[in-house]
RNA sequence: GGUGAGAUAGUCAAGUGGCCAACGACGGCAGACUGUAAAUCUGCUCCCUAUGGGUUCGCAGGUUCGACUCCUGCUCUCACCA
């Protein structure tokens, strides 16, 4: 029982640390019905969570399936400084109302896969404010510098010569102090996270705390292009409220060593499943395409419905296989003759004329499934359909 | 505080008085081929109804017929010294 617990927490995870602990906590619940805590930090700094966040609340939820309660962590304290972690250049900060707006977003985004009751979403900033100048120093003089660029990317920052703001220096060291003051069992988070998470662990007992919290690590997903990581300034994200037709055809989109990557992190299918289907498409019984759809419809049915995922499909396959034209497409109206180039850019499909121009050059504009070549061409009176490229739709009504 | 180096399009990075809307690479977009995959090949990649015009090379001035290139001041970054 309790191994077959540990072995679904640690799926798909990149390191466990304290692998024995967690052990003992499990035990505990199954005897004794005795609950922990996981903790885990979120930063306020973007209203939308994406498929890289669902990788840990999926484990979350895990947990909470084996007796945890999760403490679901806002950094609404740190997200004022910005973790330096996997940025380049210092990040911006964020204004506290800022902060506040993206909160609420998020947490009901956090609850399609968290259990909500068995979740404590608590902020940093009601202790860490009150931390003060005082316990800022005590706590900063837990470390040192050399240890500090230690760090890999504050390493490189320093070494490529990128600034480093000092306070910088303190998100660890406050995100440390986080699990101090939630005395927290386990903490999770992604990889490269692991400097900070081990500072948690360092720091419980600095404070004296008995028990130092396990850390487990889940690696980072890679966004659509299947190299960075996923990210929404990067947008190469899939986020969790997009609409299912847009997730569906996002997931379809990946490359199939990527896909691979997806069913590891993001699907519930057993490993050894996922096995079987990888077997399928290497000796060609299956097509990849098709193990593909079933992924998307198993990410889409999560945010959405089963329906929702299969029409999703239908549409996809109407749209890209059938090539016609989706069902839905937003509508514009416009009075009078309209130059072409203009009407591209009036409708949001093209982001100046020049691109227009270029695109059209280039036969990648059709106008109710027709090509067009005409760079002057003037829409009179009546209803188009405009495309651009191959996903870009728009209808046009001329008056 | 002192000395030196640097800031160029989404990113990296050439350019060191006119040949510069600015080489190249990556990214991105589009076309061909496909499974809206990957790989490959090709074209495009500041804006503007465009064989032309406008605005760009950290910011503000100046020199010059002409400046990304020279001068002055400022802002920011880095290194070394203190």
């Amino acid at each position: 029982m309790i191994q077959e617990a540990l072995k679904e927490i640690k799926r798909g995870c990149a390191e466990l640390i304290d692998n024995e602990y967690v052990e003992k906590l499990l035990k505990a619940y199954f005897d004794e019905g005795k609950t922990y805590t996981v903790k885990a930090g979120f930063d306020p700094t973007a209203p939308d969570l994406h498929l890289g966040h669902t990788v840990l609340l999926q484990k979350l939820a895990t947990f909470q399936k084996y007796g945890a309660r999760v403490q679901f962590l806002i950094g609404d304290f740190t997200a004022t400084i910005g973790d330096p972690t996997g940025k380049s250049a210092t990040r911006k900060v964020l204004t506290q109302d800022e902060i506040k707006k993206n909160i609420s977003s998020y947490t009901s985004q956090a609850f399609k896969i968290l259990d909500e009751s068995k979740t404590d979403i608590v902020y940093n900033n009601d202790w860490l404010e009150k931390l003060g100048a005082a316990g800022m120093l005590r706590l900063a003089s837990n470390l040192t510098v050399a240890r500090m660029l230690e760090r890999d990317d504050f390493s490189k920052r320093f070494a490529s010569n990128t600034p480093i703001a000092v306070s910088e220096f303190m998100y660890p060291l406050l995100q440390g102090y986080d699990s101090v003051h939630l005395q927290s069992d386990i903490e999770i988070g992604g990889t490269d996270q692991k400097f900070n998470l081990l500072m948690g662990r360092q720091l419980q007992k600095l404070y004296g705390l008995k028990k130092q919290q396990a850390v487990l690590m889940m690696p980072i997903l890679e966004g659509l292009d299947g190299v960075q990581k996923m990210s929404k300034s990067l947008g190469n994200y899939i986020g969790v409220t997009e609409e299912a037709n847009t997730m569906f055809a996002k997931v379809l989109s990946i490359s199939d060593d990527l896909m691979w990557r997806y069913y590891e992190l993001l699907s519930t299918k057993s490993l050894e499943d996922i096995e079987k289907l990888q077997e399928g498409v290497k000796d060609g019984s299956l097509h990849p395409k098709k193990v593909k759809e079933e992924l998307a419809l198993e990410i889409t049915e999560r945010f959405h419905s089963h329906e929702a995922a299969l029409a999703a499909q239908a549409e996809f396959e109407k749209v890209h296989a059938k090539s016609q034209i989706p069902t839905d497409i937003e509508e514009f109206e416009c009075d009078g003759e309209i130059w072409i180039a203009k009407a591209l850019v009036d409708c949001k499909i093209e982001p100046s004329t020049s691109q227009a121009r270029r695109d059209i050059k280039q036969g990648a504009v059709k106008v109710n499934q027709e090509k067009i070549s005409d760079m002057q061409l003037q829409l009179g009176a009546g209803e188009y359909i405009l495309q651009v490229g191959k996903r870009k739709f728009a209808k046009l009504k001329v008056k």
